[in-house]
DNA sequence: TGACGATCGTCAGGCTCTCTGACGAAAATG
DNA sequence: CATTTTCGTCAGAGAGCCTGACGATCGTCA
């Protein structure tokens, strides 16, 4: 509904880019059964592992579509369920190897990325554009 | 795939915040039956129409998909399909007073959001932020 | 003018994603 | 302990999106 782009949608475009290029690097490397979806929740997996509760409340989307994809990414191999020392309900959802294969992956083609975007706008105004948009975060994200 | 925000993922956070507020509006608003994926295509609707693969192509879905949603906002009466009287193969997307009614609306948001967003950056690092993002989507979005 | 390939849009079928609702198990509360 | 909250799952349904195939129309070139 818009003609004439305005911040939220100029901001659409960097980010469905990467994503492309990242899923794009993905395929070739022989990561062909990712799904995006699957990439979303599993982008918002820490190093030490995160409930599922916590990956569906980032992702925003509910816990059945979140538990519907981390077993996607189990079946695939990709992650691996182990119980939370700290809460007999609980259990984090784990890189398995081949998952943070997948990490690297993506890591390098953010690095790529980000390097063609700096050289198009500049070392100075890349940096501005770093800290407005984390900046903008503390009133757009409702995570941290 | 990544825990430290990079600047595809920080470009996310605005735009997806955007687009639940504008949801959101709408809904408020009466327009309760509209969905994300029919606005996505929506938003890509001309001033004088718009052809269906030119829709698909931008907001990035399938011809079938697109003719899916405009299906949809057809039935619900935000659009309407006039023949293309420069080739008879083509008709061209155009909104009904209803559709017009909710792209007032959502500019209306847009409008607000953008209000809030400087007021948090400030005008200076706002401009910078608009400038930066409209230079990179020299490099981000094929479509113009 | 007529034949050919390209483009516009649709139909059919199937898979993926996402939701609402309800539920047992374990933890936190008091 | 009894109650409430939180964690995750099962079940069912619907929306979204894709690939493949098709008829109709256009543009081009002989």
């Amino acid at each position: 509904m818009a003609a004439e782009p305005n911040l939220g949608l100029l901001c659409f475009y960097p980010y469905r880019a990467l994503e492309g290029r990242i899923f794009a690097a993905l395929a070739a490397a022989g990561f062909d059964d990712l799904t995006v979806a699957q990439g979303r929740v599993a982008a918002r997996i820490g190093e030490h592992g995160t409930r599922l509760t916590e990956l569906a409340e980032q992702a925003q989307v509910t816990k059945q579509t979140a538990g519907f994809l981390v077993d996607q990414l189990e079946r695939a191999g990709y992650v691996r369920r182990v119980p939370d020392p700290t809460d007999g309900r609980a259990r984090l959802v784990c890189f398995t190897e081949r998952g943070l294969a997948v990490v690297a992956v993506a890591r390098r083609v953010e690095a790529e990325v980000e390097a063609e975007w700096t050289a198009h706008l500049g070392e100075e105004s890349t940096r501005a554009l770093r800290e407005a948009l984390t900046r903008l975060r503390e009133v757009t994200d409702p995570w941290r």
